[in-house]
DNA sequence: TATAGCTTTGCAACCGGTTGCAAAAAGTTA
DNA sequence: TAACTTTTTGCAACCGGTTGCAAAGCTATA
């Protein structure tokens, strides 16, 4: 069916090992005999079999994005910035989706069949065990969006949410809220823990009262609405809330003026990540801002390189 | 490194064949034989290569999933129901960005060399040219959310643009609006067509005037706010507008109320996708439902179908 | 117990490429 | 033109699997 070495080389009347070589820089060819191959291939229509070539090179440019976060609307941008980042530097994402029931494990055994060259794991809610995993089969891993740790097993690319959450406690303050509170994403999540951390040690540094602490559901529009709502009728609600990120901001919002108050008057707000939709003009979210396009092309770097190192 | 077929083979004892035979269903392998062969299997940590063996088996469970819309939050959501879709049917996404830059030709050589089964175009923008090319190559593929013809040259799942508009025009005139008017999506989008005419043929039915019809830059909130702005600035704004789809819609509710008008009262807006955004309190946008779920999953149907025949 | 029939197994060739090695060809130098 | 280098080429083995075929091993039947 499809065109092969084989047949190239029968057109042009060459051996096997002369086609092949014509395709792979770096290889001895004559001119005339490049030129030979090169004609014999365009008139059969030849392009090389990338699977085949990877079992004798051992490289199949082949990259597992694994993520489990297709739900919050900022990682649309990250998967376009990811595959073009990808796409730029010869390589393909072989996009693995680790959402609820999908286990890590056979994530694992499927990547390596396919004999991946790297994996990039793109989730500030994985735990870093999914990473590992991959580094302990041998698999060069970068985990994009992961916790900071000063003694890290595999290499992790994002911000210091510990200092997001001083940030977050220190702009709050320097507003005039006076009792705050933190609204984190999930709980188990790797991100909420350090935000939580910071908040509360930059509070208790500038000698604020401790905060009320909630945690949503997910890092969602609905959980943050359906929390800021058992908030607003549960309890008495703090006067300005850190919230997990903006698209749980943007859902705590809705609630807030739902019950007839507003933003940032009656209750202060700040989210994490400022995506797009947090400056649309009926939003208008404060937001700390993560650089994602330095996150994900420094998560790519660090692949490279890894790949490139003996 | 990795451990192969042959280290398991002689780690049992046993022949070539017989590995293989144990982890190809469907062959024929005794009792004890594969007994021999599991231990050693588990004992050493084997997985075969699936690449390896798709040189042989001409079947990679590769499909290429191609797209250029990176930007609009509802294909986040088509994103994650596409790749569970194939993860469930054993299937693996490629996936390629096809946006600006890439060229469509350069995607198309790059599948071939990594021959996968089959491609799904997952777009409503890109020219029915881009899935053509796909079959022309002799590789299955499907166009999810691509436009209706009579006469499709590859199998093509998605709505009825032109009902789409033609509903759009019912229910605006319906709900009392007289002048009606178009603020399409790119103009040249296979779908933006489509709900036009649709649209039009509607209005000539019921007799209204033939309505005013713009296009914005893209599919997208600043795209539609900013033709929005334009037509609130330089001309008299109709009565209600169809809008291409929600997130364009959302924009244009965004410049509307920046004027100090209100929607629905003032202007009257219909989008397209009932996005989960459009729901959001603080938007509640009347929108007209794309079934997402339906169409991803006959998508697939179909991808499998083809390369179960013969 | 010999024979027929079915199942299991290994051999060897193949999938589409790459690559070490040695022979052949081309280029240099004297 | 001969002797020596350097470059180009083809052979054959290999990457990690699959599979048609025939021989070997079983089971069942007479």
């Amino acid at each position: 069916m499809a065109i092969t070495l084989n047949d190239v080389a029968q057109r042009a009347g060459v051996s096997r090992s002369a086609v092949s070589r014509t395709f792979t820089d770096g290889a001895s060819v004559s001119k005339v005999m490049r030129q030979k191959v090169e004609d014999a291939a365009i008139e059969l229509g030849y392009t090389p079999n990338f699977l085949a070539r990877s079992l004798t090179t051992r490289s199949t440019k082949l990259i597992g994005l694994v993520s489990d976060n297709f739900h919050n609307p900022i990682f649309l941008e990250v998967f376009d910035q990811f595959t073009r980042g990808l796409q730029d530097r010869g390589l393909r994402p072989l996009l693995v989706n680790l959402s609820e029931t999908y286990q890590a494990s056979s994530s694992l055994r499927m990547l390596q069949q396919y004999s991946v060259d790297g994996v990039i794991v793109a989730s500030s809610t994985l735990p870093p065990e999914v990473s590992e995993a991959f580094r302990s089969a041998g698999i060069p891993v970068v985990n994009s969006f992961g916790r900071f740790s000063l003694a890290p097993k595999v290499d992790v690319v994002g911000i210091d949410d510990e200092a997001c959450g001083q940030i977050a406690a220190e702009t709050l303050l320097a507003r005039g809220y006076k009792r705050l509170a933190f609204l984190g994403g999930p709980e188990p999540a790797t991100s909420t823990q350090s935000r939580l951390r910071g908040f509360l040690a930059e509070l208790q540094r500038a000698g604020g009262p401790a905060p009320d602490i909630t945690f949503a559901e997910a890092y969602s529009f609905e959980a943050g609405r359906a929390e800021m709502q058992r908030l607003l009728r549960e309890t008495t609600p703090a006067e300005a809330y850190f919230c997990g990120d903006d698209v749980l901001s943007i859902g705590a919002l809705s609630a807030i003026r739902d019950h007839g108050l507003r933003v940032p008057e009656d209750i202060g707000l700040i989210g994490v990540n400022d995506m797009q939709m947090s400056g649309w003009q009926n939003i208008n979210l404060t937001t700390i801002a993560q650089p994602f396009a330095e996150i994900i092309q420094t998560s790519i770097d660090v692949i490279v390189d890894i790949l490139q190192a003996p």
